[in-house]
DNA sequence: ATTTTTCGGTGCGATAATCGTACTTACCGT
DNA sequence: ACGGTAAGTACGATTATCGCACCGAAAAAT
């Protein structure tokens, strides 16, 4: 905690409640006490009072003596989907979207360093699923989504994010040079559209297209399949319903 | 703010902290921060600082001298979804489900006294939409998934829920006598299945089933429409397949 | 144009909430 | 029985938090 953090606008407690909130996730749904003040290197005293609250409000139940998130956080998602009109007018194009395609696809948007899932419609005949659920993070360097986020949006955000953004190996086919990123970004804005072999996920391959104007965009539309499932010369047909949509979609999200 | 919490088990800065965040709602989506302050009965200097954390931590955005939730929130519910595997298994029986019905089908918990969507599934087919997402929330008493809660969770807590959950007179023919919602509930018990007709939704017909053992469920399953897109006599079809996969699905919640 | 209201930001002293340490109890597996 | 780990408790020190009051700016109303 010696990381100089002005204390004059910024909450400690809160600060730290949010992070012991943020311990919660897909590796650690169930933790103990002494594990949740390990993983966020915050004193046990400290954490047992901030779980407390939580489970107090809701946001976290006790079994045994493992504490496991409740869907009551589901609720502060909420707020967002709906003040953004999500359930409404951005949900049921994407379900249109996705029958018209036959394939699952998802809305991203950009989330400091990552990608967030903000909605997501599956089809039946996915051969596999990914697991992505609404909250889902990506990485923006090796995702078609990402790529495009940063192909459409802020042109120096972009330029940041190329040089900072995490860029892990997931496959053995990840580009991991930055420039070499730099340039498949470029490449996604003149072509509109982006697509990544193999980078993210081995043998699966992504599609995505962008949702907004050049230079601002905040999200993106885009769908991830299997290799066989999205041979090279159905690609085409695939952007162009991606970007149709993306074009209706686009006003809803102002 | 005079309510005795012992302070002891409880962080009130982080209680604060959460109040402010739920501030952001559907009819709420962009504040200032007088607004908050109004809503959540907070000193505004001190809502300012907590403001100003979840702008830090990537929660909130400034924008002009409004703020608004971002996508980021969705990340909190994120862990709950993938740590119960919910988009590996959980979604895609869903899909399935609205399938096999030609109707938008969801998935809800129940959550204090109110129930939550945990999983959503549109068909593109559904005539008109209520804007439900993950995140949304429900009346225990006054619709099919809450009432069959009731009937299938834990009786004490249902007994206690019926006497004091919120209710409100939604639509003219919501039931407002809490003897008969607690006979309704009882009927929905002897039936394995609770159908209710326009007391949430004018018009509108809702279907669910539990999901779990009786006694202990947590969830439900269910689907609603158009009083016209569910004749009498497809009812009991409906149910039959929500069933099924009520069957499947509730192993996976454990 | 002038007044009134509303809002955001700042400073600071008082207070009470928060923190951290240490001790105790309990549980588990060896 | 014994180490290891975890939860709960107590309490004194400190410091983060609170609340108020003030200021300037902007907006709304007159």
């Amino acid at each position: 905690m010696q990381t100089e953090i002005p204390t004059k606008d910024i909450s400690l407690t809160f600060l730290k409640g949010m992070t012991v909130l943020r311990a919660f996730d897909e590796n650690h749904s169930r933790l103990t006490l002494a594990e949740i003040s390990r993983l966020t290197h915050i004193e046990r005293a400290v954490v047992r009072r901030l779980v407390l609250t939580l489970v107090h409000l809701g946001y976290v139940r006790k079994e045994e003596n493992r504490y496991s998130l409740t869907p009551h956080v589901l609720v502060l998602g909420g707020g967002f989907l709906r003040g953004n009109q999500f359930g409404r007018l951005v949900q049921p194009l994407i379900e249109m979207c996705a029958r018209e395609l036959g394939h699952s696809v998802g809305l991203a948007m950009r989330d400091g360093s990552e990608a967030v899932y903000v909605a997501q419609s599956s089809q039946q005949n996915t051969r596999y699923t990914f697991g992505f659920t609404v909250g889902s993070r990506l990485p923006l360097l090796s995702t078609s989504i990402g790529r495009m986020l940063l192909a459409w949006g802020d042109s120096q955000w972009a330029a940041e994010m190329i040089r900072t953004a995490p860029l892990e190996p997931l496959t053995a086919e990840t580009l991991m040079d930055r420039d070499r990123v730099a340039a498949a970004v470029a490449d996604c804005r003149t072509a509109g559209a982006s697509v990544v072999d193999g980078e993210f996920e081995a043998g699966a391959i992504g599609i995505a297209v962008p949702v907004g104007r050049l230079g601002t965009a905040q999200a993106a539309l885009g769908l991830s399949e299997p290799k066989g499932d999205l041979p090279p010369e159905r690609r085409e047909a695939v952007i162009e319903v991606l970007h149709r949509y993306a074009g209706q979609i686009a006003p809803v999200l102002g």
